[in-house]
DNA sequence: GTGACCACCTGGCCGC
DNA sequence: TGCGGCCAGGTGGTCA
């Protein structure tokens, strides 16, 4: 599933292959991804766009085009392909951008999940979904006085709280039970009773992970892999995350599974009490 | 305002 | 071997 490394790097590939081209037509087989505006309005108005530019901010790819931001969020399985024009479309590609140099990029998506908005230039970072993010993991302003500010009122565990994106973006189920795992905080600890060092471990080991995971091109896990199906190395470096019966790395005890939230919660019963 | 729960989706896995 | 049911999970919506 990709986080917030996984879709940095599908930035950095899709920078060499679409920058400057230009949409010359699209084709939609599966509408629900359109999140705003109407279909039609996005069909017309995304044609004849420039890709200038490639961004992220948390979890959302931001293709810069003339007039707009196409955001991309890729939830659990999107991912970006390119094609030469005409190409037979596979299962599961359910949008193609046309481009000017004869080739498509092919948006493929297993599950569905994904959602795109076409947002006026000037109009993208006061409305949503982008005006609702909070701090990426690597801004200055995320420091303890922000996330304690952020913390204090919340009574639930700091597993579900790390995957508010709200408060730091970017951070998906894998990571949240790595930072934990190496901040020594349990899972289920309520997020209002964390003392100064812990919340300080979570800032250190957010950018710390994250940091890491980039240089290791992401984590490739069940079905997830990179635009061209690059695969990410950071799987080998995953302390807890996927490991559920197998030792800790540090104290040798077993890695237990439980559901916090909802979400499969990995972590060391021992180390992190 | 907060928190719990559900829907969206499909493929993989497990038990029978 | 084949089938049914459960599980995975990011996000938004609804309801208490």
């Amino acid at each position: 599933m990709p986080e917030l490394p996984e879709v940095e790097t599908v930035k950095n590939k899709l920078k060499d292959l679409v920058l400057n081209k230009k949409i010359v037509d699209i084709d939609i087989t599966y509408p629900n991804i359109i999140e705003y505006p109407d279909i039609k309005i996005f069909n017309k108005e995304i044609k004849n766009q420039r890709i200038n530019d490639i961004k992220r901010r948390g979890k959302w790819l931001m293709f810069e085009l003339d007039d707009y931001y196409l955001l991309s969020h890729l939830r659990m399985e999107g991912k970006y392909i390119i094609r030469n024009k005409g190409d037979e479309r596979e299962k599961h590609e359910h949008v193609a951008f046309i481009l000017d140099d004869n080739t498509e990029l092919r948006y493929k998506d297993t599950r569905k999940f994904g959602r795109m908005h076409l947002l006026k230039k000037e109009d993208v970072f006061n409305q949503k979904p982008l005006n609702e993010l909070g701090l990426e993991p690597f801004d200055d302003n995320l420091n303890i006085e922000y996330l304690k500010q952020k913390l204090k009122l919340k009574k639930l565990p700091i597993k579900t709280v790390l995957l508010d994106q709200s408060i730091i973006t970017g951070i998906g189920n894998i990571y949240a039970d790595e930072i934990l795992f190496l901040s020594k905080i349990n899972p289920l600890k309520p997020s209002n009773k964390l003392n100064s060092d812990e919340i300080n471990n979570i800032i250190k080991y957010t950018s710390q992970i994250l940091k890491e995971a980039i240089k290791q091109g992401g984590t490739t896990i069940r079905s997830y892999e990179s635009s061209e199906g690059v695969h990410g190395r950071f799987q080998q470096n995953l302390l807890v995350h996927n490991r559920e019966n197998m030792e800790c790395l540090n104290c040798k005890s077993k890695i237990i599974k439980i559901k916090v939230g909802g979400r499969g919660t990995y972590y060391c019963p021992k180390c992190q009490k």
